[in-house]
DNA sequence: CATGAATGAGCCTTCATTCAT
DNA sequence: AATGAATGAAGGCTCATTCAT
């Protein structure tokens, strides 16, 4: 007994792996369909455009969820911020995801409805986690947030080697903290 | 009296304006040869295909060529990171390489022709700018590379407030050196 | 209720129309299009590439398809070829059939795919002939063959008038048994 | 010292083989450009337009020539037809003019500016041999001047073994008389 | 829900033709 | 005569989207 939401999900799951293989706006709803093995015309019952299934992509694409979890856990300090980084890193340790990762981040100038709505969350997002790690938020915080992100960032950005993993999250945590 | 190159360079040039606006994929040729203030026809007689057009774009929109010049500047230490991360701000701080930067990015995986030259002059760069500032490479200096690099990312990531700049980039040369 | 390959047919026809008038390539697929009352989309939905379609076309603008039923009938010697004789001047009585066998005759050098095809089936169905007519095949038998299909072809190049038809074919038989 | 007319004439003879292998609408003039060691401008110079230079190539393309020289030559009755069926499958024992001949003739139809002066010269040459090789011209010699040319054709048409030539024009010759 | 034929707007690309040099 | 950069009009083809079944 199929369950609601299944076959949507495996339109979205598909699609990820399309979209990462060939770039949201090259691959088609067609490529989509085939390999989520249903007809095109189901994904538009779905999605009533493509940007919206783009956007539901997008969104999974980003590490929102896995920072979202994180700040539930109630870690605080240190921990958290090592938490998030495993996690972070585990997310993107598939090419899947960090192509993924970087369309998403790219279409936010391209397309200010989807870039808005992500931009939004993110800083939220971060102010959050400064706030769990330091215990307050201010221009320091703020900056040694933006080197810990952007060093993950750039962990993405390479690939990532297994061997560097747990020498490069706890170089990085000990810098910001 | 027009020198030969000037119409390429300037097909180019308008070709960065608007794939940063609308997306290397979404903008079309059309639309760049009339920023150009050519016919669209010449766009293909400068480059046989639209992809050829994108992949120059791409590489003009990476840091490679600023991270090259401050290489030959002969600057060392910390002297050359501060150089690199003014250059680079500086280069990020208008939207347009903002946009171009995370898209020459994004289609690394994509395009994988494109991608590949990319990954390779930016590995040797970063040797090349850690041999210069540590005096030698190891994995904690490559380490401490990616976090740098990372930093002044996110940084572009988000756009730059002129207040923070200074600050910021101190903060980060502090860290990593 | 419409058949399967009812629109399909209905495209080919469209375009024999249109290609007898404008030529093969200087045919557009806006005009087969148009012709067929269908969209242009729909076209590339059936034929993949505008060769395809040509290549269909081609094939039913050769006299395959009337000698193959001639050799079906169980006809024997002159009765055989008085039947194919006939059928072969009622098939190009019409300026668009005679207009598409030379079409489909020349691309046969130019489009070694689709050329290759048609000649193997040609040289197949006149020994076939020569078999059912002559009883034999030797080198005189394909020698009058020959003759006999190639008083058809040029029938069919200068147009056919009807006072003329009767007495060309009889006196081509005539020769050639 | 080149005369004039040696570029002209490079040019046509270029266009011949590139029209042969791509056929007269596929090719372009860069391709004839190229195959002539000419600029594309040039071309335009001596053929104001494209369709001028295959209005050229087709003219050269057909027998007439050396049906106008055979009749110059005085010959009459079997000798005239053995001389022209002997040049004719001389002429057309290469692939290119057999590309081209089929190319001709297909391009009357879709083409009557071109096709019209084609069939006129055409008819009037035919009956002009029918005078010299039957002393008279009615109905049934028209006929078997068809045939005697349809044969031609067709044997043109398959490509041509040596083997069989003589036999065949024999045979032919024959036949007609 | 599900399918896939059908649509049509629009894009990349080609290419004949022109023209300044 | 000769060149090749420049133009612009199409044309083939794609693809998001719709809709009858």
């Amino acid at each position: 007994m199929k369950r609601r939401g299944d076959v949507r999900n495996k339109i979205v799951e598909a699609a990820m792996q399309v979209f990462a293989e060939r770039g949201f706006f090259n691959a088609t709803t067609d490529e989509v369909a085939r390999a989520a093995g249903v007809s095109k015309g189901l994904i538009f019952w779905y999605f009533r455009r493509k940007d919206d299934l783009i956007k539901e992509v997008a969104k999974r694409s980003l590490p929102l969820d896995i920072i979202s979890e994180c700040l539930c856990s109630g870690l605080k300090g240190r921990q958290l911020l090592r938490r998030i980084a495993e996690e972070y890193v585990r997310k993107y340790s598939c090419d899947t995801n960090r192509s993924l990762l970087f369309q998403a981040l790219s279409i936010r100038s391209t397309h200010p409805t989807i870039g808005k709505e992500i931009s939004e969350v993110c800083s939220t997002l971060l102010d959050r986690v400064a706030e769990e790690v330091y215990g307050s938020v201010d221009l320091d915080k703020r900056v040694r947030m933006r080197i810990f992100f952007g060093a993950l960032l750039c962990y993405a950005l390479s690939g990532v080697e297994e061997v560097n993993r747990d020498f490069y999250i706890s170089k990085v945590i000990e810098i910001v903290m």
